[in-house]
DNA sequence: CGCGCTGTTGAAACTTGTCAAAGTTTGTGG
DNA sequence: CCACAAACTTTGACAAGTTTCAACAGCGCG
């Protein structure tokens, strides 16, 4: 029987380990590949690489070899003054590329650790820049994807700068809420895999604050928070705390 | 004489406009390139673009044509909330690369103008695209400019998230202070080309505590202001500010 | 020369941070 | 499996920092 692959237990889990057979395959880095070329890809890629909850995925400073795909799990990625303060810069899950800050200097600026236990596809970078040469869709899905990150960094550079507290969390929420709906998850109801203090770093605020706001969205009939788990219940309200004006 | 191409002033002054002769190309995406990828790179430039104090590049929502490169000159990037809110996400100088946030979504994703008059470079990006296929040292370098925006935005999101109004203000001046001395301007003495008020959106400040600040820095004897004309007189003070600790 | 834009400064109001205490959950080791 | 410790969360009261509002000064352009 395992002579067919169809019908192997082993080959169909092969199968489901490379791109072609991913489900995240169109939120990736394949993004756009035709089946020849998500060939190509696979490649390159070192699958299924598991991080256990609080391990590094690398830390600041480490030499650049691999970018990293997640294929399940969640991470978040912060970088550090000199003196010790930590900025969260950025929360991912399945189908988001790590590492890409590290491509200009040839080490990683940010610190980048698992809130869960996850699942990665390691990529190396240098072979995935070979390839990028030899697949013009390859390299314009990465050229994407980078400028897709500068774009999401404006978007929390307008948080940052321009937004109190409610506004922020409000902002947060649904763009967690967008995340998990376009990987298919319920977009009302998801657990927050960080602590206060980190949502808080991320956002600019101490972790009381975000305690706050969101005991205040619960009051307001917004939302439903027990510790970690959040239903939210006024998609609409929410959204209006984003535009003061209505 | 126009046969000797070193003393005719019409080829001299070619030569000064392509990327082998510009005094910015160990700054600007050529970096890194040799002789005849400099020539290839050339090739695929259109140079020269004047803009004027006020001109727009580009608007936020514009299509993607091509990238830019500052020759000269002084340009603000910004983004808009939907209720109007302005989030001004870079100033850039010369030897900077523009229009990166267009590349994820083929449009640009931010707004762009000239604080003074400048002169860009003009770099199509499809054939920009098309090379760096053919030259690995052009490919890297576009690698190595958007990572670096990367890196970039994520210091300003440390800085929106975890500094006070000062010391803010204190990395703005010492980053401008870091830019104008690697393009060969003193490091102490500038004018800055934008308002208060582009200064503090870019630093999630009001105008009024821009003013405070630099106010209160020329107090402290740590610089010497005159409406844009910026003299930095104690640049390690304006480092201590920035470890309250020390 | 005056009008408008830009910048400065003060006082009051507001938002968020800080500190403290207590409650809750999670993880560990007996 | 329970007990205990550690980590995380919530809430209140107060302090600090920043914004808001307002008035005025300076510069630059027509």
């Amino acid at each position: 029987m395992p002579s067919n692959p169809c019908l192997s237990p082993v080959d169909l889990n092969k199968l489901k380990t490379v791109c072609s057979g991913c489900s995240l395959r169109e939120l990736c880095l394949p993004a756009g590949l035709d089946q020849e070329e998500l060939a190509q890809v696979d490649r390159a890629v070192n699958r299924r690489q598991p991080v256990k909850r609080g391990d590094h995925l690398y830390p600041a400073g480490a030499p650049l070899h691999s970018l990293f795909a997640i294929r399940s799990g969640f991470m978040k990625s912060s970088v550090l003054n000199e003196d010790g303060r930590e900025q969260v810069t950025g929360f991912h899950m399945m189908g988001d590329l790590l590492g890409l800050d590290a491509i200009g200097g040839g080490c990683h600026m940010s610190d980048t650790l698992a809130l869960e236990d996850s699942e990665l596809c390691e990529l190396p970078f240098e072979q995935l820049e070979a390839h990028s040469r030899e697949l013009p869709s390859l390299q314009q899905q990465l050229h994407r994807v980078m400028s897709r990150e500068i774009v999401r960094d404006h978007g929390v550079m307008l948080l940052l700068g321009s937004m109190k507290a409610e506004e922020r969390m409000a902002a947060f929420l649904l763009n967690l809420s967008q995340r998990f709906a376009a990987r298919g998850y319920s977009p009302t109801e998801f657990v927050l895999r960080m602590t206060r203090g980190e949502i808080g770093s991320y956002l600019g605020l101490k972790l009381e604050t975000v305690s706050r706001a969101l005991s205040s969205f619960q009051d307001q009939g917004l939302i439903a928070v027990r510790q970690r788990h959040v239903r939210l219940l006024d998609l609409e309200g929410l959204r209006a705390l984003l535009d003061p004006r209505r």
